[in-house]
DNA sequence: AATGAATGAGCGTTCATTCAT
DNA sequence: CATGAATGAACGCTCATTCAT
């Protein structure tokens, strides 16, 4: 898998040659567009409302071709989630082997910032289609994921408030994905705010001042 | 339970009542008992999977009067979403004629967390569902309401990072309806610490340090 | 029955005002109402189209107030034909008393020609519904009063092909009504042309030549 | 049943014999039976009260399998219609092309008749259902042959009276074919009398006397 | 003279899925 | 590696009709 790509699709080469491509060069790679466009249309559509029919006019191949490659409609969107949050997975793995500290929280959030811009298509996927995720396999996936982040972040024995501003701390990456698209300032600007802000939510949780962080 | 209401909106009380009820009973309620019902399921399982025949076969009524009472499905989650968020049309338009104090402010978190709470189905609706809801007349309702919140909570001179701040103050009660349900801690100690996440956010984002909130 | 207006509708007077009517001037006259709708929609749209909700919310009643004066919808069409076709009733009537001459079929494609147009409406509707209103009552009354014309301007005993020429002459009228309509010329010139064409055919039929026409 | 038309449209051949086919058999010509069937459907009983589910029965498939050969229902019709009217689109052409003389005419009126009875099942369809067909595509498009007929048979400088000549013998070869199906005569007796008469009819639109005709 | 509430049947359409070729 | 043809289940919706009030 060569996606250390760093632009958030499946694979980088395919994303945007969809037009001129031959029937030659685009043999024994049909999977990888199809999971490329299943990701682009569950993300601006939703899962429900994108059909494998939909999916396969715009690859220009039968319905039955899809069938070839994935046995179900929610394989494609598994196989997507599975390709994609692998560096969540590691960073847990890593983040379980860490002692809680501070320091290591602070890393926690950059990586996970970096992880979630990684792959958001899929994570805009996710948050806006939790209702049908929930009974899809990615659902349980997706959750258990989500309280290993949380085992991680926040420290059992603490203040109830702080472990709730540990959560928001990741909520804040989450949704400054999807709301800030939406303000007018520039994105990597944006980014850092937001990161800062998630940094300062578990400095604080740490019992820290704002000069300790950064 | 609550249920005492008496606002004329979509109330609690009839919720689980739909087994015993006489046909007499009935009469003259339906509208809001379809309410009840679909308001249950679509956030239960999400608007595109409840369909029309699960509903009307919960109240023992066939579909079609389903049709006497609501144009169409999205009708009904109009209604819904109509009836369950003029709170926080209040809200904005009083917030709109404040001054833009922290104190404010505060204020606007506490009443914010009890229109949200308050309606907390609808909410977890909107959240889980949005990909659905994008393109359903409730989406731009419920963008316009989300901005409108926006406007009168973050003060567009501020610092960015200090208009995140806000900004996460707003998900942060958003996401504690829902994740914190999860966590096995009293759910009012729960809200109470959201609650002070969240006032704690607006006031640092107006330079005050952690004594002067609360 | 004072529907000798000459306007074409089931009565003259409700015709176009239907607009600024208080609930006190509806009074009793609802029926007459109902006919004047239906027959407008049904012209306009077909029968199978024009759904009874439709008829009903344009007159501002309930469709229960339909039910009240008809039992079905089908009755609905039937009593307008019955009201409106008396003339052509008359007509075959007087046809089947007179000698079979051609001064006499001359007179019936007169009398003929006004008692379409003074219905065109319901004849425009039987024209162009006439799928739907073959297994409907009035399907088969008008056969018979078809039948009834034909009988009435065909001799049996003739040239097949005079026969032809007669039940062509009844068709230019039919026609003449709805196609002439599209032709940019003064509806009263295009009338009588066809009329003219009618005649002509008939007197064909009965060996004359032009000169003995009109 | 002269089913050797070899046009590649939809045959007469298949019309009956629907019953004791294979399945082996039908593979391949799904498409065809389904526009036999509804073809005879929709001449039967009209458009509207014809669904897609009596169709699908009476080819023993379900309703899905229509949509994998036609959009939607409208595209049936649509489909019988451009099969089967290419030959008045033809003819149209051919007559733009040649001088107006009364001899030209002749020849389109019988040509008319004959494209006419090739696939009068259509013709009748459209004649019944006017009011369906007018807001589906096959009503631009049968308005648009019927100028175009109307184009190369009348003669816009002429006298009004035998314009409507014109018209009439169109409309005359229409209604004799239905018409006429009810009368007791030899059907090809019948054809060659309204023919007859149509060519008269042109004939007299150009000052020509009945010996100048056939 | 009319309404409010509901029904039962049906419609056109879409979907994920299957399977022989 | 993929297609052509088809299925079965469901969906949102509309319709003519009924009936107690």
């Amino acid at each position: 898998m060569d996606a250390t790509d760093g632009t958030g699709g499946t694979s980088g080469a395919s994303g945007t040659a969809s037009a001129g491509e031959t029937r030659q060069r685009r043999r024994g790679n049909t999977r990888q567009r199809i999971q490329d466009v299943a990701l682009e249309l569950f993300a601006e559509q939703g899962y429900e409302k994108t059909s494998l029919r939909e999916i396969a006019e715009r690859l220009d191949v039968t319905k039955a071709a899809l069938y070839y490659h994935f046995k179900t409609k929610e394989e494609i969107i598994v196989s997507l989630f599975e390709d994609l949050t692998r560096p969540i997975e590691d960073l847990i793995e890593w983040g379980r082997q860490q002692p809680h500290t501070v320091e290591t929280k602070r890393e926690i959030i950059h990586r996970y910032s970096d992880a979630l811009s990684a792959a958001s298509p899929l994570f805009r996927f996710m948050q806006e289609n939790q209702a049908t995720v929930r009974d899809l396999r990615i659902g349980q996936m997706f959750k258990s994921r989500m309280l290993g982040m949380r085992d991680i972040i926040v420290d059992p024995d603490a203040d109830l408030v702080d472990q709730v501003r540990c959560v928001s701390a990741l909520f804040t990456l989450h949704a400054g994905m999807f709301v800030l698209r939406e303000m007018d300032v520039d994105p990597k600007d944006a980014r850092d705010a937001v990161l800062e802000v998630a940094v300062d939510l578990v400095t604080q949780a740490h019992g820290g001042s704002k000069e300790s962080g950064a």
